[in-house]
DNA sequence: TCTGGGGTCCTAGGACCC
DNA sequence: TCTGGGGTCCTAGGACCC
């Protein structure tokens, strides 16, 4: 098993766009302009934290001159595709994991030995082609994949093949417990309570008591730390169970009618992602929030409604989720986020055995093709060429984004082009 | 003043059925 | 008054991931 991932891959795919970015201190921002969500290593070495506000990140920022950007996923979404067709050629089978990286089968050469020579031009030709540094983990296991590639980055210059030592367990001696694909807050926690502080510790520990306080899921990592694998590769996406859209204002919100255009804003985005994935979906929830970081009277509550019949069909869903806006709105409660959720979704073709569906087949399927019609012009001149007017026209609560990089958001012509065969 | 977004999986417990 | 046992399905919530 093989894990590539981009190093700091916002930040690179920014200084990708922008060459006179490389070597500079560079932190990419969340959302709304919230967090730091991405550094360059130089920006790292400043010793700026991972994941937090812009707000109290920006004395150290202005300080050292770090250059700032807004997220710009358009760009991300992009390099990414290009990333993953540059991997498709160099493995037997690849597993998109993220954005930024994929799982991958790669078979030992016939004496059984070290992969790390592959790695290493794997790694040389994606920096070649497509200017994205990559890291290349490899092991028995996913577990073990991910934990190369750590190692990987921090030891052995991007290239790390832990199924070719003679003795792992030093390796796994030398990994904190909470670097452990698996091991979130809540259980480093207990396992430091226990004395549990290295990967080495975590295998060894006794599997009844890990199963008791982390369940199957803890008992498949003890095992996949041991050589055991238990996560199987997969080639091809699941189904989606649940597709959501949700998103902070830039301001809180207090009134009716800005909700309902945020909300009618999520849904027509909510309903685009279900036809792409051809799903329609039977359960709409919309759900509001305050901030919870300001004073002790956090608000949050939620409505669903189950439509008659799923449906992908924006107008079908703006009608159902409408009505939810007002149950949601209360007085001196000024929302920071809302969301929509689409759940008990089901695949295309299911409405067409249906007997009873509320419109006649021939309606149906002229309403399909609106919809089909409404997507294709906005892929083609760009997301929201046509717009429900419940969208808002000049809405005020839109996220920030004040430092988005350069042209490839308004224009795709505008990024580079890297293509392999290119 | 200012704190992201989108997922999956598992489990416990309740509703319901025979 | 006394009131079984076993199964399925669904949901909410918690944990994790990037």
């Amino acid at each position: 098993m093989v894990l590539i991932d981009g190093n700091n891959f916002y930040a690179s795919c920014e200084a990708v766009l922008e060459p006179g970015l490389r070597g500079l201190p560079l932190v990419v921002l969340s959302n709304n302009d919230g967090c730091i969500v991405a550094r360059s290593a130089e920006a790292r070495a400043l010793g700026i934290p991972m994941g937090i506000p812009l707000f109290q990140a920006r004395p150290l920022l202005e300080r050292h001159g770090v250059v700032v950007r807004s997220s710009n996923y358009a760009l991300y979404a992009d390099m990414s595709r290009r990333l993953m067709t540059t991997l498709a050629w160099w493995v037997e089978a690849l597993e998109i994991y993220s954005i930024d990286e994929a799982f991958a089968l790669m078979a030992r050469p016939a004496d059984g030995g070290d992969l790390s020579a592959w790695g290493r031009a794997l790694r040389a030709a994606v920096l070649r082609q497509l200017g994205l540094p990559v890291a290349v983990g490899i092991g028995p296991t996913k577990v073990l994949a991910k934990l190369a590639n750590r190692l990987a980055k921090r030891h052995q210059h991007g290239v790390f093949d832990l199924g070719a030592v003679a003795d792992p367990d030093p390796w796994l001696a030398s990994m904190p417990v909470d670097e452990v694909w698996g091991i979130g807050r809540q259980l480093a926690r207990w396992c430091r309570l226990r004395g549990v502080a290295t990967a080495l510790a975590l295998r060894d520990m006794p599997t009844a008591t890990l199963r008791q306080k982390a369940g199957v899921v803890g008992v498949r990592l003890q095992q996949e730390l041991a050589g055991i694998a238990c996560l199987p590769l997969k080639t091809a996406p699941p189904a989606k169970r649940e597709t959501c859209v949700s998103r902070s204002f830039s301001e809180p919100i207090c009134e009716l009618a800005p909700l309902r255009e945020a909300i009618a804003t999520y849904v027509s985005r909510a309903a685009e992602k279900l036809r792409q994935q051809r799903q329609r979906a039977r359960l709409l929830t919309v759900f509001v929030r305050s901030s919870p970081f300001n004073g002790t009277s956090f608000y949050r509550n939620a409505a669903s409604v189950e439509l008659p019949l799923p449906s992908n069909d924006t107008a079908v869903l703006l009608a159902a989720a409408l009505p939810l806006a007002s149950q949601l709105l209360r007085p001196h409660k000024p929302l920071q986020k809302a969301g929509v959720l689409l759940q008990g979704l089901e695949p295309y073709e299911i409405l067409q055995h249906h007997l009873f569906a509320p419109l006649p087949w021939e309606q149906q399927q002229r309403r399909d093709v609106l919809m089909a019609t409404i997507d294709r012009l906005n892929r083609r001149y760009g997301a929201g060429t046509v717009r429900w007017a419940a969208c808002g026209l000049r809405p005020s609560w839109t996220m920030r984004r004040q430092r988005l990089s350069g042209a490839a958001t308004t224009c795709l012509e505008a990024i580079p082009n890297v293509d392999a065969a290119g």
